[in-house]
DNA sequence: CCAAAAGTGTTGGCCCTACACCCATGG
DNA sequence: CCATGGGTGTAGGGCCAACACTTTTGG
């Protein structure tokens, strides 16, 4: 069946994506918020990434679109973790104003499928063709339109039952060469719990898919660091033997 | 904000609710089917049983309303589990034209909502009020519409994880009083893999929230089996710890 | 030589796996 | 008395948690 023009390019007002950006930023676990100005306060106001879906759109597709527009990343891991569809998430009328501007369409109920992925987002992505964005601390987050406070506390849990089925998320997290610290303290904070660091190196040094190197840090004024680098193919190798 | 009557009663013919009711039958993981007779052909064909969700519904409430109207039931323990929206779920003309028979309404894209139970149907809820239905082994399937197949799939890989961390789950779907045996061979079907009876008693046995019984099996024709009891307090104080 | 962080080993507990035989009951 | 399935114990391995000191480096 060959798509009109028209069919790709129009949005379905009745189901959105909702992106969940979460990264470690000054020492805190983060999610990526976009800036909107409230065009009755001109206050500055954040509310998740994200966007209807398009007519002949599919769902994960539609969600990479959003973070490619949120920060100009395509390679990232996007995991859909759960759907939300109350009928009064869109019982607030500001909201729902907001949003008509911004698609053009009349609006009424709409259901939205989260998605979650861990992101190293430099600075310089922040400020995007689609709008300013902003990392915050999940801890300590601002009021958010519908109902994304309860969409990133979900996120934020089911991160943490992500990485724990697929390690390699944090490895594609962390910069290629990277110490064991950087990797205790990422996991520190994303579980928000404190780990013991000799177990830590213990366990690190037991798998076969990360590789010490010989290089260190430099610079330091402690003793230096060892590096250690992911190697994708031994874990892939692994991991499909689990999953036989 | 008050809603008029006939929102109440209108479908949203956007979205809909897919329900994979599972349950062990004939010593084989069953997934309820609901029999639709073919316009054309006048043969039986299957489905899951599924619906449009109301203008004004929540999601978790179309599928009980779901769960309710294929088996009766109402208490089950539901799980949305994962949401379904390729544009080509409807690329098939047949199971489009179904739809927009069965609900008066022009439908193009739906983007479904698959939910998940573990429930006992007595064979005398399956001629409902909203049509018949069966138990088919989920290792062999009749064809389904839609992308029903694959939705069957990803549940079956679900209620293992869902157990692991529910175990609460499978007790409800056994009787009040049941056997080791009964225990062991539900998680035997459902994970397809043999498990090891004295492992397993062990493994009971240190369980607090499940309860011998002094009661035994009658007219067996060999040694008489215990019974236990699931103790659903110890089980929430216990739970309500472990996720402290 | 001092401050700061890196790195390292052992023990005990818990849980899982593998594995073989005797027990109670009905017919 | 026999066929059928119910019930039990032990030993080894892996994984995790707890715990304190020595090493390296820059300043």
């Amino acid at each position: 069946m060959l798509l009109s023009r028209k069919s790709k390019e129009m949005l379905y007002p009745h189901v959105s994506i909702d992106c969940v950006l979460l990264g470690v930023y000054d020492e805190q676990l983060c999610v990526l918020l976009t800036e909107r100005t409230n065009a009755g306060t001109g206050k500055t106001e954040y509310k998740l990434p994200g966007s209807l879906i398009y007519e002949e759109e599919d769902l994960d597709e539609a969600a990479y679109r959003v973070l490619n527009e949120a920060t100009g990343l395509k390679r990232v891991r996007l995991k859909q973790f759960r759907c939300f569809g109350s009928p009064d998430r869109t019982s607030n009328k500001e909201d729902v104003l907001w949003l008509e501007n911004a698609s053009k369409l009349k609006i009424g109920r709409i259901v939205t499928v989260g998605y979650l992925a861990l992101c190293k987002v430099r600075k310089i992505m922040l400020e995007e063709k689609y709008g300013k964005a902003q990392w915050m601390p999940v801890a300590n987050l601002p009021r958010l339109p519908f109902d994304h406070e309860k969409i990133v506390a979900e996120a934020v849990k089911e991160i943490r039952v992500w990485l724990d089925m697929e390690p390699s998320i944090v490895f594609h997290y962390l910069p290629t060469l990277f110490t064991a610290y950087q990797l205790r303290r990422t996991y520190e904070i994303i579980y928000d719990k404190n780990i013991d660091a000799r177990n830590f190196h213990k366990k690190l040094n037991s798998l076969e898919y990360v590789i010490q190197t010989e290089e260190t840090e430099k610079g330091v004024s402690h003793r230096s660091a060892r590096f250690y680098r992911f190697d994708k193919v031994k874990y892939k190798k692994l991991h499909s033997k689990l999953n036989n």
